[in-house]
RNA sequence: GGCCAGGUAGCUCAGUUGGUAGAGCAGCGGACUGAAAAUCCGCGUGUCGGCGGUUCGAUUCCGUCCCUGGCCA
């Protein structure tokens, strides 16, 4: 079991990962980690979909409601969480079954970021203080120079590379090439994949649901004691119902505001596992296709250890 | 029924003093090694409401019909 492979299950928001993975969960005693940077953050659950207390309660539930939403947490941070939870589940004799959505954080766990250099706390925060009064487009100047090849992304890898380019000396995508680390686990994905269409009819259902079970009430007082600029409110729909509750938008604007920021958002998401993931170790699903658990199931028991 | 304003991309609209049209949003494709539900980049042929007329040429001018909204009956 310990060198067996890691099983990480993914796929764009609303595509029904979850209930796969508790579907193989209860079949043998699992642990379910889950990676999304948006289910981390307390008391944001309705428009997070979190797992409900009684599926927490039929599989234990790894990775949610890990820091407050004004709190910024990260891949690397997630990466090493996770590995732990891992361990813990193994420690446990509960087979581990990654799932989520977000990708970048899945990729650093099989695929490890680079080895950082400690940087100092007082300059980084002085640079950080200096980089957020500036335009991207002089953002993009200054990474032109000192890392061209990373020049091309948008503000947030800018920041990221002036910082470590500045603060090291060396460009960060030097430090990708020279301090790259070994993965720590061997992984085999599932992506979990309905028709656009599908998955379209399953968003707009799911917004709905989300309101029906209290999401303006939630979001009510998440914006009486949560700042407006906490990154939690980044949560896909969760700015469009602040607003809803503000009295700003009609509950008509209000949805499909929703709707369309999700179908964006499992928009990047299947670029991203289109493209990001090492190909010959990912099994695609159509979860509405017949024999679909079929196949999750034969991916989740292949080589697993009896 | 009369008068007025409209009918142009999936939506909201701009525009062409007559030489077959372009923005925003949506949508599609892509990038992305510690903010990733984040942050960015690229992609615009559509009987210019229908049918006639004038013209070398009509989405543009004229006639007529249809549709939508408003006002008046």
């Amino acid at each position: 079991m310990a060198d067996a492979e890691l099983r990480i299950i993914c796929g764009p928001t609303a595509a029904g990962k979850s209930a796969i993975a508790l579907a193989l969960a209860e079949q043998a005693p699992a642990t379910i980690v889950s990676a999304d940077s948006r289910q981390v953050y307390r008391r944001f659950d309705i428009g997070t979909a979190k797992p409900t207390s009684e599926e927490r309660q039929r599989v234990p539930h790894r990775g949610i409601d890990i820091v407050d939403p004004d709190q910024r947490y990260s891949a690397a941070a997630w990466a090493h969480d996770a590995m732990g939870w891992i361990a813990e589940a193994v420690a446990q004799h509960r087979r581990p079954i990654v799932v989520g959505g977000t990708g970048f954080y899945l990729r650093s766990l099989a695929m490890p970021l680079f080895e950082q250099p400690p940087l100092d706390p007082d300059r980084r925060a002085a640079l950080g203080r200096l980089l957020d009064a500036m335009t991207t487009a002089d953002l993009h100047r200054w990474c032109e120079r000192i890392d061209p090849a990373r020049a091309h992304l948008g503000r947030t890898q800018l920041l990221r590379a002036i910082e470590i380019g500045v603060l090291t000396g060396r460009p960060i995508s030097e430090w990708h090439r020279q301090h790259a680390r070994a993965p720590a686990v061997q992984a085999r994905w599932l992506v979990v994949n309905p028709r656009p269409a599908v998955l379209a009819r399953r968003i707009e259902e799911r917004a709905e649901a989300m309101l029906r079970a209290g999401w303006e009430e939630e979001v009510r007082e998440l914006a009486q004691s949560v700042p407006d600029d906490a990154p939690a409110w980044n949560a896909t729909g969760y700015r469009a119902v602040r607003d809803r509750v503000r009295g700003a938008l009609t509950r008509e604007a209000a949805v499909s505001r929703i709707v369309v920021e999700t179908r964006q958002y499992a928009k990047r998401q299947r670029t991203w596992f289109r493209h990001q993931l090492p190909a010959d170790r990912v099994t695609w699903v159509d979860p509405t296709e017949t024999g679909a658990f079929d196949v999750a199931r034969n991916w989740w028991m292949e080589g697993a250890a009896q």
